[in-house]
DNA sequence: AAGTGGTCTAGACCACTCT
DNA sequence: GAGTGGTCTAGACCACTTA
């Protein structure tokens, strides 16, 4: 039986949400199947039960659980897309989740003078330094995508350049672990657009062809933009899957 | 001074909670502007910390403000587009925010047997009872999408049919309010197609116009799916919202 | 009546930020 | 060192479900 460390610096509510995610992907507590009361988890573990409660709460913030009132907890179906949302996953997560292989091909990567119409969008002044990172996106080889970044190269200075200018790496992975950057969340629109010449010249497809086009504003937990993005991408080749939530305490 | 009524079945933290969401909304509070400590709020309410850190805990999540240890609370700034995620909305909620006026008009609304490709979406075996539910709707009367529904009757055997016939109705509201009907979430899987020809005579749009498809499986907080729809909306009319959270506790 | 989760209290100590 | 939010405890009472 697994036991939560006291000497662990990990909260304790974090280690109980752990465990109790690990026995669910392991298979060892099924989906519709009872947790242990809250009682017996106080007990087992030695905690208290808010305690017990925050673990609780974040896991059903998650969808792992849910509860209901007078009759127990319990465990969620797994959802067949894991949330695009909420998880704010990136672009070669998402593939992979499909079984194929992501790619990308960095096609520029410079420092440039802030663009007049990305200088809202990232709180830039116009003229000032932004890093431009454009790249054709593939899935199993295929282009099926094209990625304009441009990151705000105030909150970023510690960023590495040369870290981005292989094919293939993750730049969100670089963000949070090469710059401790705490990303916090991301506003997306959405919309289906016809192909126009020179996409459909970079994607090879036809004029007129359906392309979902999104545009994305990445920000720290503390509010400031770091990243604003232009993403199309040939609308047989994506589909944008979401888990809504409605809300209520 | 507005105050907690504890007489008010309405939970402390609740009411807490509204309280700095309607001085949010009306402009008392304003985006960057610290909120009162957690100490304060405990004594200018006499509530527990408890209370008090469970209400910034609800409005932390739905990104109402955020916290920063050792330094304070503080108030975000608004979402431009409200999330259409985590929320949920409907199509006419989503469309009245724009400023615009959302409108249905009803096609068909028949209890038919369950079709086989919808069973298993709704969970209802091949061949019982199902509503099925066809609207064109439209904004500012121009018609810009077709939504086909599929009820679940087990679940829903007290639906008024009646309700939906007129135009213009909303369909979560009926489910919440009138069938008691508990929402849980829905799992929504978005693409961008071309046009087909009934789809195109339909919304009156050219032969391979892009056009957003939407599939969504609406289920209960007990993860019992009651609702499977198909979404048609011309490209060029439609943006999805969304606000996208990196996941952490 | 017994058992479940939901709300609430009064207190404690810790980690972090600022001065 | 003083003040902030983060974690944790041990208790209490309530609302709801089930038997």
């Amino acid at each position: 039986m697994s036991l939560i460390d006291r000497q662990n610096p990990v909260p304790l509510y974090l280690q109980l949400e752990e465990l109790i995610k690990s026995q669910i992907v392991s298979g060892i507590l099924r989906p519709g199947d009872p947790l242990p009361t809250e009682a017996e988890l106080q007990a087992r573990f030695n905690v208290s039960r808010t305690t017990v409660r925050q673990a609780m709460a974040n896991l059903e913030r998650d969808g792992m659980i849910y509860r209901l009132q007078g009759k127990g907890t319990f465990i969620s179906k797994p959802q067949k897309s894991q949330p695009h949302l909420s998880l704010l996953s990136s672009f070669s997560e998402e593939i992979r989740r499909d079984g194929r292989t992501p790619g990308a091909r960095v096609v520029q990567l410079a420092e440039i003078p802030c663009p007049a119409d990305i200088s809202g969008h990232l709180g830039v002044d116009e003229g000032q330094p932004v890093v431009l990172y454009e790249r054709i996106r593939t899935v199993d080889e295929k282009p099926v995508g094209l990625h304009t970044v441009y990151l705000n190269r105030q909150v970023l200075q510690s960023l590495p350049l040369n870290r981005l200018r292989a094919d293939n790496v993750s730049l969100y992975e670089v963000l949070e672990q090469e710059c401790r950057l705490k990303i916090g969340f991301a506003d997306e629109a959405l919309e289906a657009i016809a192909a126009d010449e020179p996409l459909s010249r970079t994607l090879g497809i036809p004029l007129g062809f359906p392309v979902i086009f999104i545009e994305r504003t990445t920000s720290t937990t503390t509010e400031v933009p770091f990243e604003y993005c232009k993403i199309y991408v040939r609308g047989d080749e994506f589909r944008y899957r979401a888990r809504l939530r409605r809300n209520g305490d």
